[in-house]
DNA sequence: CTGCGCATATTGTATGATTATATAGACGCA
DNA sequence: TGCGTCTATATAATCATACAATATGCGCAG
């Protein structure tokens, strides 16, 4: 995952207290302390503290102001599609029903971008497709294959020429990326869903938005029974 | 719009800055001044720069780094989803395409939220979306209706229960008010799309999914046709 | 020609002082 | 007694300055 800037102090008081909002250790509400003392608390100067708080105020999680101090805000105030927001929330919920809610955001757009990318793509794009398709096929091992299926997926959006939808799949997909494409796909069969891939991208090749709308459909609902358990062969 | 902390000397910062990052004319590669120089430039100190720096960073519109300096990162790069980003293309661009992709995601994304929230709506919240409802019918004029219309589209993204639903609804539809809202709505039928809220509304109360989605279609549908002067009558 | 190390420019961090702002409580007035 | 205004005060906001860490590129030696 990794999307904050870490590797600067104000960066680690960023994520160290974005982690504590968002995975309830600080409730909304909630006033921190002075900055003064927050700063000895986390043994870091006020400056590098208040860049912090910057962050963390313009992503919505909190908010200062003088005399009254800095409180967490409620959560419909949170930039929820935030990258760093949404890794924290990977870092710190009881994963399942936060994973459903991403494959949920999924099973909307991703068909649509298929469709969409059907209709629109250029032969450049095309051909960005098609290489990573290839190297689907040519992948050796699941951490080959996942990379290649990232990029198909993403070259599919990106034929979209709608920026949102890429943003959107970006933010998704990496918070996604950290359980399923490391974990449950380092199986024997882990291109198991080539065929489904295959079928997205005739269809895009052959300019048929319906048919990549559907064939993506049926690729993220067999992946989600793939995740869930349900599917029948478990092993190559 | 105003989605950024103005009333802060960094805000005001941050905000030119990214305006000046989003409308292109600084582009990406660029390097910025540094710090010292450009805190004298914009004629503040170094600490309310960098704070303004941090931010657009966090955004991902510049990338700093000690020796090299501070260079505007590739499109690729910013959070295209984050509030201000979105608050500065609009504040910065030729609107028309761009309100076709904020369109585009509405009519992806709206659907579907409909149908979800036909399956899982829970009482209370089925009320405020009746609420809303109601207020819309009663609306007298442009004004009370667009707000009724933004509460009523909310409700229904909250009945999803997929609050990154309503953070993606929260920060398109910001976008897109803006626009519409205010502006090719001030007319004698700004009431028009009545009918169509109340199908969606109909089918969510009686929980069917496949009907809530079409009737947000259509709704969507025509709501384009009508922000491009395809509709027919216009006037009442 | 190559690789190692050092000089240097720029951001990163720290500290202290001063200013602006919002809250609450005191004070005066009706 | 009740209300508004005014002031005291706590806190964040801004500024200025000093020092530390870091990456880059150049020079020097092998």
């Amino acid at each position: 995952m990794k999307v904050a800037n870490t590797r600067n102090l104000h960066g680690h008081v960023t994520q160290e207290l974005g982690v504590r909002i968002v995975s309830g250790a600080l409730r909304p509400g909630d006033a921190l302390p002075r900055e003064e003392v927050l700063a000895e608390q986390m043994a870091v100067s006020r400056t590098a503290l208040r860049e912090a708080m910057r962050v963390l105020s313009a992503k919505g999680l909190v908010q200062a102001r003088p005399k009254v101090g800095t409180r967490v805000r409620e959560e419909r105030y949170w930039q929820q599609l935030d990258a760093d927001v949404l890794a924290w929330r990977c870092a710190s919920m009881p994963t399942a029903d936060f994973v459903q809610k991403l494959v949920e955001m999924r099973e909307i757009f991703e068909p649509a971008g298929a469709a969409l990318a059907a209709r629109r793509c250029h032969a450049d794009q095309f051909e960005r497709i098609e290489q990573a398709y290839k190297a689907m096929e040519a992948a050796s091992n699941s951490d080959e294959w996942a990379i290649a299926d990232l990029a198909f997926h993403e070259s599919v959006l990106v034929a979209t020429h709608n920026e949102l939808m890429i943003s959107l799949f970006s933010v998704v997909e990496t918070a996604l990326g950290s359980y399923f494409l490391l974990s449950a796909r380092k199986r024997s069969d882990f291109n198991y869903s080539l065929p489904y891939h295959r079928k997205v991208f005739e269809a895009i090749r052959q300019r048929q938005p319906e048919a990549a709308r559907r064939a993506m459909q049926q690729m993220i609902l067999d992946s989600r029974a793939n995740m869930t358990g349900k599917r029948r062969r478990t092993s190559a």
